[in-house]
DNA sequence: TCTGGGGTCCTAGGACCC
DNA sequence: TCTGGGGTCCTAGGACCC
């Protein structure tokens, strides 16, 4: 058997746990740049029909006069509650795969002859009495089938967050309970075409012939079907895989003009991200850089362009890559417009020791430095330590805005919660 | 005026190899 | 006149997830 555990509206309720006045209140979470809602919690879903990744400016007054509280995104407090939450699953199980930063399966099995829903009821409780989270707890014998019952354990009344299918009696109830848009794996596209079949429930969709998923649906579509009927198809993972593609891209907090401000932005990502890339101890064989206009907006003249620059050698050099980028990003500028966003992305990652050198490079790397340079910022501060073309004094020129960020609770001594 | 960000997997088709 | 057979690698596009 096989559990998932998922936090209810998580970054909704992360905020909540530091603000005990705001239990039972409405509480909304906005994306970066405070430009969407991305997260609600109950009471805020029940209030308003909030639609999700709506824009705030199109909805704010709705949201004002219901006495919704807003908060910007604060990764760095959800990453760390996150990883206690994670933590308090290893209590429970020897396997534990961290799917997202709110959800976790863990390995149940050699437990069948237990009581599970006993056992998810005390998972529930611990998380809740350790972190203040709320979780919910399904628990079925494949991936897809755990999915619905965590759905089950939610939505459902009576099931207080845990729902166990251990009989095929409860999984075809289970499959009849749950509409086709549910499933974990059929999303817009997909449910449409299968509607279109005149199927509506989980179990019309066990019900068309395979040939037919196959071939509208791929090999994805035909172990999500062979899930639902409970045959094993998607095994816990033991261990994170290394990315495959590392990026980031954020928008502006205002539209930038002048390429001296966008190359601040660039080279601030591109130190991002390959100190992601050393933290997996791998280096990149390609970088990507690309540059776009607000495709939302009617009145401005868009572009879009970018560019992906093949190293010479794998690296994972911040100074390289910076070099790099900076004359992509000189390749692909064009004056006169209004740009919301520059994105950049390592891919061809390759573990550091596998690195195919080349005779004729002409990039030089002194041995340790990186290294140096990861121990300085760890010890001292994120970026005590940066390339020069990333001047830190101008960052909030080009910043994202988070305008109602909470204090970092759980990360920075200044900013603890104090109580009286 | 203001519209998120970071990923994965699969397939088809083209270019190329011997 | 007749024009093979077995592959790999790469990319773009589509679908999905949180």
């Amino acid at each position: 058997m096989i559990a998932l555990i998922d936090c209810n509206s998580f970054y909704a309720s992360c905020e909540q746990v530091f603000r005990p006045d705001l239990k039972g209140k409405p509480v909304v979470v906005l994306s970066n740049n405070d430009g969407c809602v991305i997260a609600a919690n109950s009471e805020a879903k029940a209030l308003t029909d909030i639609p999700m990744f709506e824009p705030v400016f199109k909805i704010k007054d709705q949201l004002l006069n219901n006495g919704v509280t807003f908060f910007s995104s604060n990764y760095t407090l959800y990453g760390e509650m996150s990883d206690r939450v994670m933590r308090i699953l290893q209590e429970f199980s020897p396997l534990v795969e961290i799917y997202s930063i709110d959800e976790s399966f863990i390995d149940l099995s050699g437990m069948e002859c237990q009581d599970l829903r006993a056992y998810g009821i005390a998972i529930r409780d611990r998380i809740m009495r350790y972190t203040g989270l709320p979780v919910g707890v399904g628990i079925a014998p494949t991936k897809v089938l755990a999915k619905l019952a965590n759905r089950r354990a939610k939505k459902e009344e009576g099931n207080d967050h845990v729902f166990v299918i251990d009989s095929e009696e409860k999984r075809i109830d289970t499959l009849h309970w749950a509409k086709i848009k549910d499933v974990w794996g059929i999303g817009r596209k997909h449910t449409k075409r299968i509607q279109d079949t005149g199927k509506y429930s989980a179990f019309d969709f066990t019900q068309l012939p395979l040939s037919w998923v196959r071939k509208h649906m791929t090999v994805v579509g035909e172990r999500t079907w062979r899930e639902l009927q409970g045959e094993n198809c998607l095994p816990l993972e033991h261990s994170p895989k290394p990315k495959k593609a590392i990026g980031t891209a954020k928008s502006f907090g205002k539209k930038l003009k002048k390429l001296s401000l966008i190359e601040e932005a660039c080279s601030y990502y591109i130190n991002e991200v390959s100190e992601v890339l050393r933290s997996q101890d791998c280096c990149a064989k390609y970088l990507k850089i690309f540059l776009e206009t607000n495709y939302h907006s009617e009145h401005d003249r868009q572009y879009y362009n970018s560019i992906t620059v093949t190293l010479e050698v794998p690296t994972n050099n911040t100074f390289i890559l910076n070099t790099e980028g900076k004359k992509a990003l000189h390749q692909i500028f064009k004056p006169g417009y209004r740009y919301k966003k520059v994105g950049v992305c390592l891919s061809g990652i390759v573990p550091k020791e596998y690195v195919q050198t080349n005779l004729f490079a002409s990039t030089y790397e002194k041995v340790g430095l990186m290294e140096a340079f990861d121990r300085i910022n760890q010890k001292f501060g994120k970026t005590t330590l940066a390339p020069a073309l990333m001047d830190t004094r101008k960052i909030n020129q080009w910043e994202l805005i988070k305008e109602e960020r909470s204090p970092r609770y759980t990360t920075q001594w200044k900013e603890v919660l104090c109580v009286k």
